[in-house]
DNA sequence: TGCCGATATCTGTGATCACAGTTAGCATGG
DNA sequence: CCATGCTAACTGTGATCACAGATATCGGCA
């Protein structure tokens, strides 16, 4: 195995099998935004970057096209899947149903998710505020919120599901939004974290669904209004 | 690569790489029910069996892991999950949300679909009916009369979604139901088959869900008081 | 200048080998 | 007869090699 530096720290810090960790490493990736929807990877350049064989990463990617995160056609290079928007509107309106039930079911929480949320939501509060927004840190930030909520809702099998859906949505998703601080500055997301997290504080369960819903819509909203998905 | 007679009309009858064909044949039997909880699996055993060298094998392993269908730690054989009751009521609950919304959604589905639904639901009906119930066939029978609702609801990410569950849930449900003819005869799992048929052909979404609902806990509460779930 | 085709380099797929950790069976001692 | 410890056969993991199909680049021709 080569000795590259650059992600040693990386690679030695995480725990399990060398393809555990480089799934890690490309499933956060995705969900981060840090690819681009059609962009191309290849088994050895990764291995390489990396400083594992191809085996490892053979393993890795072979997970992520199982969750329909990556596409691999036979022969081919390796890609981050396109979106239509057809799908792209299919999936938003899966995650409103299944994300939605997820805020919903956080409303019988204890009071540690409950501080957990509250937190992650004035960190993303904080980011959105400043005056020269940390886009990819607003990206992580935003993240955070969701999985604050998912997790609260005390359902493995719910997150595990939220999990794929967010590895699917991630390129399409928070790579607009790493470039985009004009939505960010309208505060449209923060509000609707806010709403989210008062209702679940109320136990309110249809309040907590319609915030993390109109979140969701919103921000697929604007993906689609800017018209750079296919077809 | 050896040549097993068996295995090879299968194998050279489905299309795409050797990963693919190997990982269609092991999800097949899991959510058949073909394999139990607790089951060990080897991959050089596998790979014999199916006339392929490990190395197929090992990535459609891999995928399932990914799902969750199947469990491997690192230099331990191969397993099947164990499932805990606990955990088991978590994946009802999930489903019950999950394939309810679908039955719903299923509502506006056209005709085409409707009429496949009812040529599913009859199959079930004649099987359940008959008076020594081929159970192997039962299984398959009610798979495919849920997955005829589930594509009728005309999306493809939440069939995605509900396919994984059904690999989680495979080996728990399945082999319970083909080993009991009792609960077939008893023609629950036909009532609410039917109901949800009606429901869908008269486009009422919320009787559809129940429906569906209904069969889900039918089919769950007679696993959890068999009470062969471990805690 | 623009199009087209041959080739060199890239891609993933599959097989095989080496290795270390796990497991189970068998022999040995109580 | 039972418990115990050792060993031999098993497990998945990782690396490397061979191969066939896809791709891109560069040269030649119209």
């Amino acid at each position: 195995m080569l000795h590259v530096p650059a992600y040693q720290e990386e690679l030695e810090a995480s725990a399990g099998t060398l393809t555990d960790r480089v799934y890690r490493h490309l499933a956060d990736r995705l969900v981060g935004g840090r690819f681009a929807p059609g962009d191309k990877l290849s088994l050895r350049a990764v291995a390489e970057a990396l400083g594992v064989s191809i085996m490892p990463v053979r393993e890795a990617v072979s997970r992520l096209a199982a969750e329909g995160a990556l596409e691999v056609e036979p022969k081919k290079a390796v890609a981050v899947p396109l979106m239509r928007a057809a799908q792209f509107r299919d999936v938003t309106r899966v995650r409103i149903e299944i994300e939605g039930a997820a805020a919903a079911m956080a409303c019988g929480a204890d009071r540690a998710a409950i501080r957990e949320i509250a937190a992650r939501e004035k960190d993303f509060r904080d980011l959105s505020r400043a005056r020269a927004p940390d886009l990819a840190a607003a990206v992580a930030a935003n993240q955070a919120f969701h999985f604050a909520v998912y997790r609260a809702a005390g359902s493995a099998e719910l997150l595990a599901i939220i999990e794929r859906l967010w590895l699917r949505v991630g390129p399409v998703i928070n790579l607009d939004l790493r470039e985009n601080p004009q939505r960010l500055k309208l505060g449209e997301a923060m509000a609707f974290h806010a709403a989210a997290l008062a209702a679940i504080r109320a136990g309110e369960a249809r309040k907590a669904r319609e915030a993390i819903a109109g979140d969701i819509r919103g921000a697929s909203n604007f993906i689609l209004s800017r018209g750079r998905l296919p077809e």
